[in-house]
DNA sequence: TCATAATACTACGCATATGAACTATTTATT
DNA sequence: AATAAATAGTTCATATGCGTAGTATTATGA
């Protein structure tokens, strides 16, 4: 019968835990390849994962400051100015200083970046129904339900 | 009662598909909350989320090629190059080229690489045991199983 | 044998991501 | 008002990640 000493490597050293079997790799592997598929589907629109995020803010309510995007997303500050930078050399938004606090950066969509959402949700659509395919509605809401409570632990 | 035309705009405008409330996005919200959770504790150490990994292949074979690392992984060939070169220059492991096929590049521990095994592994199983907190056995293997699915599905 | 294809890896440019340091601006405190 | 603290963004160095192109080596096929 297997040991039940209290030497840490006999009760630690089990694979479950261990890439890329473990359950954090593989969310960190579903992750990468939604990544892609959204790269792969974008591509074409001269869009990235990452745009089709901020836009999807925005959509849902204009003009709101660089650190609103970034708490919606729970994004580092950092990471979003040069994704803002790209967005709008891409002519998607528009940056301008807020009046009563010069601190604040507030955001705009442009017309093209408005159309978008003409477009983008069904492409984003698609990929939801390829991703979770043979999966059924109470699965799919248990999964759901369960990374909530991941993200709350870690958050 | 709500229309059911086949103006595809009012089939896919919900707002279930959109970050940051979207399945697709809490994943790779996830995701990233291990990536941060795993550099914090390995920091210390001066290793990386990927270290980690990469150790984890080795661990259990040692020797193998750069190739073999890649596909256990499922990462792009070019994204290991960089990852080896640090994990070179910090002493964990060491290239070697192949003597029947010198294409290969053979990855090999060194000691300092094999002596982490009796330190990382207790480490991981405590982040584990945060992320998972509350949610039962039961729940992790539903959540493991449509998990694989949704792998399966992208990959 | 000799050109061609396939394979393994590397090099490069770009786009996330992170934390730390920095600037500008506003608010709070004395 | 003068100073200090807080806030919003940007900049920087570093580390993934991706796709494309390039190099070296080996395998294939006429």
């Amino acid at each position: 019968m297997k040991s039940t000493s209290v030497n840490s490597v006999s009760l630690t050293s089990g694979q479950e835990f261990r890439a890329p079997h473990s359950t954090g790799y593989r969310i960190k592997l579903l992750s990468q390849l939604l990544y892609r598929k959204f790269s792969d589907r974008l591509e074409p629109f001269g869009l990235t994962p990452f745009h089709w995020l901020v836009l999807c803010c925005l959509w849902q309510e204009d003009g709101i400051p660089t650190s609103s995007i970034g708490e919606k997303l729970q994004q580092v500050g950092g990471t979003l100015t040069g994704v803002l930078d790209r967005m709008e050399e891409r002519g998607l938004v528009r940056r301008e200083r807020d009046r009563q606090d010069r601190r604040i950066c507030r955001i705009w969509l442009t017309d093209a970046g408005r159309e978008l959402e003409q477009v983008l949700p069904q492409l984003v659509a698609d990929i939801h129904e390829e991703t979770w395919l043979g999966v059924s509605a109470a699965e799919r809401a248990q999964f759901s339900h369960i990374l909530d409570r991941a993200i709350a632990n870690l958050g």
